[in-house]
DNA sequence: TGGGAGTTTCT
DNA sequence: GAAACTCCC
């Protein structure tokens, strides 16, 4: 190749593609011609807005980094982990490096696409070429769309041509791993502490993914009870890309039609936060801005706590604060209790999530509690009110679940903080009158 | 990827 | 009296 002529070396950027193998970016930096410096950037403007300085997220990265940094020192080079504003950690890393080329991986996110606009920017003006791929997901931006050009804002069909696009083309593979020793040549250094960022060292646990075809075949039979081990828990991987989703695609295919949903559920709702990016704070249908939410503060905070008296919910809500996960049948159950039966703004619940969750995705989160709520696109309808008991009684019946979380629970319990039928009634009554 | 309430049907 | 069905929210 004529570049590997030139002096002068090509930058691969890593954000939430931690991982070295089938990464669209580094594989393709790999075969630019260039040795390859690969970089990360801890961005105080996304850690500083964590309250949580133990947070188990930014300890999952920086572990997931060091794994990194010690795998490639033995190809003789070294991950640069810088912890500055990306716009000047580039400044910087072009006074010091003849960087000619920046490779990096779409990033769909609102503030993320401002940020990468920023970093185009001051690298065109260096005269640095900034190349982009995808890489999280299987479609993008405008690759499926409605025969009209405009976006779906309704799954199935979305889905059906989403297949149909994927059987026609098939997954794509990147084997950067078969192409390390074109890593950059440079001493191993270390990264900055989390301490030095701000941040205290915690045992994060970050559950193993379980890709097994047992638990795969069976996920549509188990994937409801939270009592069992049945979902596969790829999450908080996709999240920080420690997995490719191109190979759970490929294990989906071959072994669940029900799992392959989830994952596409996950691309329709990164589409739609890149086409309607307001739903970040918005309600997708403006119609339901008119909903009067009660947004009682005691409720909310006996909702964080797992105090509500309804065992199911109040068992998730406890799963969530201990281990920073939650199952997602419990999940729906109860982010529709709150937004239902509490009325209180689907906003507060998010946020409380995003605190939460270890696989905290801004997309995912978003378009879900939409859903709950009744405002999002596809949404489930105003009417369609979960009884906190009879999914008890049919996702938890022998209670092993709820036992679990709420260890001195007993057949008395709390008092419930509202009664059913009452907030049932309420719910429905709010939102028709502010609907008609 | 509901549930409540009323009604009919099965036992 | 449980289970199935139906209409509605």
């Amino acid at each position: 190749m004529e570049a590997a002529l030139e002096t002068g070396i090509a930058v691969c950027w890593l954000r939430r593609d931690l991982r070295l193998d089938d990464n669209s970016a580094l594989y393709h930096a790999l075969k630019s011609g260039r040795q390859v410096l690969l970089l990360f950037i801890f961005d105080p403007e996304i850690l500083e807005t964590l309250p949580d300085k133990s947070d188990r997220r930014v300890a999952f990265i920086h572990r997931q980094l060091q794994k990194i940094n010690e795998k490639i020192s033995q190809y003789g080079s070294s991950l640069l982990v810088l912890h500055e504003l990306p716009k000047e950690a580039f400044l910087k890393l072009l006074s010091n490096y003849a960087v000619k080329d920046v490779f990096t991986n779409h990033d769909y996110e609102p503030y993320a696409r401002k940020r990468d606009k920023e970093v185009a920017d001051v690298l065109a003006e260096n005269g640095v070429k900034f190349h982009t791929y995808k890489d999280q997901v299987i479609f993008e931006k405008n690759e499926v769309m409605k025969p009209d050009g405009s976006p779906y804002t309704v799954f199935t069909p979305y889905s059906r041509v989403w297949k149909n696009r994927l059987h026609s083309e098939g997954v794509p593979g990147f084997p950067s791993e078969e192409h390390m020793e074109h890593l950059l040549k440079m001493q191993k250094r270390n990264l900055p502490s989390l301490e030095e960022m701000g941040f205290q060292s915690v045992e994060d646990h970050v559950p193993e993914a379980d890709l097994s075809e047992a638990l795969i075949r069976n996920y549509s039979e188990t994937r409801n009870l939270p009592a069992i081990s049945g979902t596969s828990m790829v999450g908080v991987h996709l999240r920080f890309g420690t997995i490719s989703v191109r190979q759970l695609v490929k294990k989906a295919l071959k072994w669940s039609e029900v799992w392959l949903n989830e994952l596409i559920w996950r691309e329709f709702f990164m589409m739609i936060l890149w086409h309607f990016p307001q739903v970040e704070h918005q309600n997708f249908r403006s119609k339901y801005d008119r909903i009067p939410w009660r947004n009682n503060e005691r409720e909310f905070e006996l909702w964080t706590k797992g105090e509500t008296g309804y065992p199911l919910v109040d068992a998730g809500m406890r799963q969530l604060d201990e281990t920073g996960w939650m199952h997602n049948r419990v999940r729906m159950l109860v982010a529709g209790f709150l937004c239902k039966h509490l009325l209180i703004d689907w906003r507060w619940g998010e946020a409380y999530f995003a605190e939460k969750l270890l696989d905290y995705e801004l997309a995912s989160n978003n378009g879900n509690w939409q859903w709950a709520a009744g405002t999002g696109c596809d949404a489930t309808p105003y009417f369609r009110i979960f009884n906190p008991d009879t999914q008890l009684k049919k996702f938890d019946p022998k209670l092993e679940y709820v036992k679990t979380w709420i260890p001195d629970f007993r057949a008395g319990y709390l008092d419930p903080i509202v009664d059913h039928q009452f907030a049932r009634a309420r719910a429905l009554e709010t939102y028709k009158k502010a609907l008609n």
